[in-house]
DNA sequence: CTGGGGTCCT
DNA sequence: AGGACCC
C-alpha cells in the first residue's frame, strides 16, 4: 500500500512532471555578439572563424547553406560574399554570457550554463508562486507548442508549463530589449526535454512541450546522437551493436546494453531514450579553471613554445584578476602532431604553485609572479617534451586550476581591492542590464551605481520571505509580471560593496568600472602593479611602465579590449545614465 | 589547421 | 593524467 505508493513515486522520479525548466539558447551567439558590435554587418552574410573553422555564421549566411562547423574553404565556395570575422579570442562573448546569466537570475536562483550561449534555468519556485498569486491569470502558452495536447495530464503540470512558456517569454524580450540578444527557449518538465524542444522552433522562439507531445519528439529524433550524453565514442559503440535510432535504443534489451557500456551510462541511456531525465538544474558558479589555448600548424623550438606560453599567460593573469580568486595550481598542455591519429590525443602536466605569488606584498622586486609563472610552465613543458630530440607540436594550453577564495580577512588590502574590482565589473553588467527598464519608467534615473544591486534581490527575498502572513509585496512573481510597469528600484537598499565601488568611480560621469589610479594609496599602486600589471607588454599596452606612477584614470576594461568591443559596450552602456554628479 | 573553451568521472 | 561529454 503505503510501500507501493513510495515505489511508483521513485520510478517514477525521471518522469515526473513536478519542475517547470526553461531552456535558453542565443541563436549564433558568436555572429550575434559580432553584429553587436559592428551592427552594418547585419544585413550581410556573417561568419565567424576560428582557424580554418567557421564556428558559426548569422542567418544571412545560413541562406547560403553556409553551416556551423564548415571549413572556411567550404563556406566560402558556397557564399563568396561571406564576410569572415577572426572569433578565436572569447574575450567579447564571455562578457555578454556573464550578462545574460546575470539577466536570468533575476528570475531563479537555479541558472546553470552550457557553454557560453545556454542556459538552463529552473523555475518552479517562480512557477508556484506566481500560481498562487495569480490563480485567476491568463494560462495562454506563449509561442509554440510541441505536438498535440488532445489529453492533458492531470498532475497539474499543463498550468504550471504555460506560466513557464509566460515567463520564458518574458525572458527572451527582457534579453532582447537590454543585451541586444535573441534567443530561442523550450520549456518541459526536465532539463533534457526542455532542451531538445528548444531547438524545434528557430531561431529567436520558443516552444514548450507538454507530457503528450514526449513521445513524438524522442522519436522525431533523428540519430542517438542527438540525445545530449551520447557523444562520439558512445554513439560508435551503439553503432557497433546495430544502434541507430532512438526507437533501437528505446528496445534494446537493458542487459545488453549494460554489458557494452557499464551499467550506469545503460541506465542512464534508457531513460533519456524515452525522455526521461533527473539531472537537477545545478547552479553554475565560479568556474573550476581558466585557461587558455591555442592551435597552430607547427613549433618546434623551445623558443617559440616560450614566446606562446608567454602570450597565453598575460591574457591570463586579465582573466584570473577578473575572476578574484588565487589558483593552487598551473597546468599545461601540448597536443603533438600525429597524423594517425587525427583525433586530438593531448597530453597535459600540472603542478601546485604558491599563492605567495599572488599574495600582496611579493619581497623581490627582480622577479615578479610573472616570470616565476613563466618558469613552472616551461618546467611542466620539460617534463611532456624531450627537447633533445625533435618535436612538432599543434597546440598549447596554460590554465590554472584548484582556485582558493581571495582572503577576505582585514590581512589584506588588496585582497579588498582585487575583490572590488571584480565585484565592480560584475555591478557594471547589472547596470547595463537593468537600464532597459529602468528607462520606462523614471526618466530620472540619476543615482544609477545606487540601483547596480537590485538584480539579485529576488533571489534574497524569497528567502527571507517565508514570512507566514499575506504580505506577498514583492515576490519574484510580481517582479517579471509587472517588470514593465514597476520599478525595480524602490526596493533597492545599498550594500557595503555598492558603496566601495561608488567610491571606485570617478566623479566626471564616466563610466562605471573607472578606476582612478591616482586617487589610490601608494600602497594599493603598488600592489596592483605587482600582482595584475607585471607583464611587460602590458603596461606597454596601458602606457605605464614600471617606474612612473600613471596619473591618468584608467579603465580596465576599456584598455584591455579592442577598439571593436569598446563600440558594444558603448553600444550597450550608451543610455548609463545622465552625467551623474 | 577539426576551435577554444569548459564539465565531470575514472 | 586522461577520457568522456557539452557548446
Amino acid at each position: 500500500m503505503e510501500d507501493d505508493f513510495d515505489q511508483t513515486l521513485d520510478s517514477n522520479y525521471g518522469s515526473s512532471h513536478d519542475k517547470v525548466i526553461v531552456h535558453l539558447d542565443a541563436d549564433c551567439f558568436y555572429a550575434q555578439v559580432e553584429m553587436l558590435k559592428n551592427p552594418e554587418l547585419r544585413t550581410l552574410p556573417l561568419g565567424v572563424q576560428q582557424k580554418n573553422l567557421l564556428v558559426t555564421c548569422n542567418y544571412v549566411a545560413r541562406q547560403f547553406g553556409v553551416k556551423k562547423c564548415m571549413l572556411v574553404s567550404d563556406a566560402k565556395r558556397l557564399c563568396p560574399s561571406l564576410i569572415l570575422v577572426k572569433g578565436e579570442d572569447l574575450y567579447d562573448y564571455r562578457q555578454m554570457s556573464t550578462k545574460m546569466t546575470l539577466l536570468l537570475q533575476k528570475f531563479s536562483p537555479l541558472v546553470e550554463k552550457l557553454g557560453l550561449d545556454e542556459n538552463f534555468v529552473d523555475v518552479t519556485q517562480l512557477v508556484a508562486e506566481t500560481l498562487k498569486s495569480d490563480f485567476a491569470g491568463s494560462r495562454n502558452v506563449e509561442g509554440h507548442i510541441y505536438g498535440d495536447i488532445t489529453s492533458r495530464c492531470d498532475c497539474g503540470c499543463y498550468e504550471r508549463l504555460c506560466v513557464g512558456s509566460q515567463i520564458a517569454s518574458e525572458m527572451r524580450k527582457q534579453l532582447k530589449e537590454e543585451l541586444g540578444v535573441t534567443c530561442c527557449a523550450g520549456v518541459a518538465y526536465n532539463k533534457l526535454l526542455a532542451k531538445l524542444v528548444c531547438s524545434t522552433h528557430k531561431p529567436n522562439q520558443q516552444t514548450t512541450l507538454f507530457p503528450a507531445g514526449v513521445s513524438d519528439l524522442m522519436l522525431n529524433l533523428n540519430n542517438v546522437r542527438s540525445l545530449p550524453g551520447i557523444g562520439h565514442r558512445t554513439s560508435e559503440i551503439l553503432q557497433s551493436l546495430g544502434i541507430s535510432s532512438i526507437e533501437q535504443l528505446q528496445n534494446i534489451n537493458l542487459e545488453l546494453l549494460e554489458h557494452a557500456l557499464g551499467r550506469t551510462l545503460a541506465e542512464r541511456l534508457k531513460k533519456l531514450s524515452v525522455g526521461a531525465d533527473d539531472m537537477v538544474v545545478k547552479p553554475t558558479g565560479k568556474p573550476q579553471s581558466i585557461g587558455l589555448e591555442d592551435g597552430f600548424r607547427k613549433i618546434s623550438l623551445e623558443s617559440e613554445v616560450k614566446d606562446k606560453c608567454e602570450v597565453l599567460l598575460q591574457r591570463l593573469m586579465i582573466l584570473l584578476a577578473e575572476d578574484g580568486r588565487i589558483p593552487g595550481a598551473i597546468r599545461v598542455t601540448v597536443r603533438k602532431y600525429d597524423n594517425s591519429s587525427r583525433y586530438s590525443h593531448r597530453e597535459s602536466r600540472q603542478c601546485n604553485i604558491p599563492s605567495s605569488l599572488f599574495l600582496p606584498k611579493v619581497g623581490t622586486l627582480s622577479s615578479n609572479a610573472h616570470n616565476k609563472l613563466l618558469t613552472s610552465i616551461m618546467k611542466l613543458f620539460h617534463k611532456i617534451i624531450d627537447i633533445s630530440k625533435p618535436f612538432h607540436l599543434t597546440l598549447l594550453g596554460v590554465a590554472f586550476t584548484k582556485f582558493q577564495e581571495r582572503n577576505t580577512g582585514k590581512g589584506s588590502i588588496t585582497s579588498f581591492l582585487v575583490k572590488d574590482i571584480s565585484v565592480q565589473s560584475v555591478m557594471n553588467f547589472q547596470n547595463i542590464s537593468l537600464h532597459g527598464v529602468e528607462a520606462m519608467e523614471c526618466s530620472s534615473s540619476k543615482n544609477a551605481g545606487k540601483q547596480s544591486g537590485s538584480t539579485l534581490n529576488y533571489a534574497d527575498k524569497s528567502g527571507s520571505e517565508s514570512e507566514p502572513e499575506p504580505s506577498p509585496k514583492k515576490t519574484r512573481a510580481d517582479f517579471w509580471r509587472g517588470s514593465r510597469k514597476r520599478s525595480l528600484t524602490e526596493s533597492d537598499k545599498d550594500s557595503p560593496n555598492k558603496h566601495r565601488s561608488s567610491e571606485l568611480r570617478l566623479s566626471t560621469g564616466e563610466p562605471i568600472n573607472e578606476v582612478d589610479f591616482s586617487k589610490l594609496s601608494d600602497g594599493i599602486q603598488e600592489e596592483l602593479m605587482e600582482s595584475c600589471m607585471s607583464l611587460p607588454s602590458l603596461t606597454d599596452k596601458l602606457g605605464i611602465s614600471d617606474n612612473s606612477t600613471p596619473n591618468t584614470s584608467m579603465s580596465i576594461e576599456d584598455n584591455f579590449q579592442t577598439n571593436a568591443s569598446q563600440k558594444l559596450w558603448k553600444r550597450l552602456g550608451s543610455n548609463q545614465g545622465p552625467q551623474d554628479q
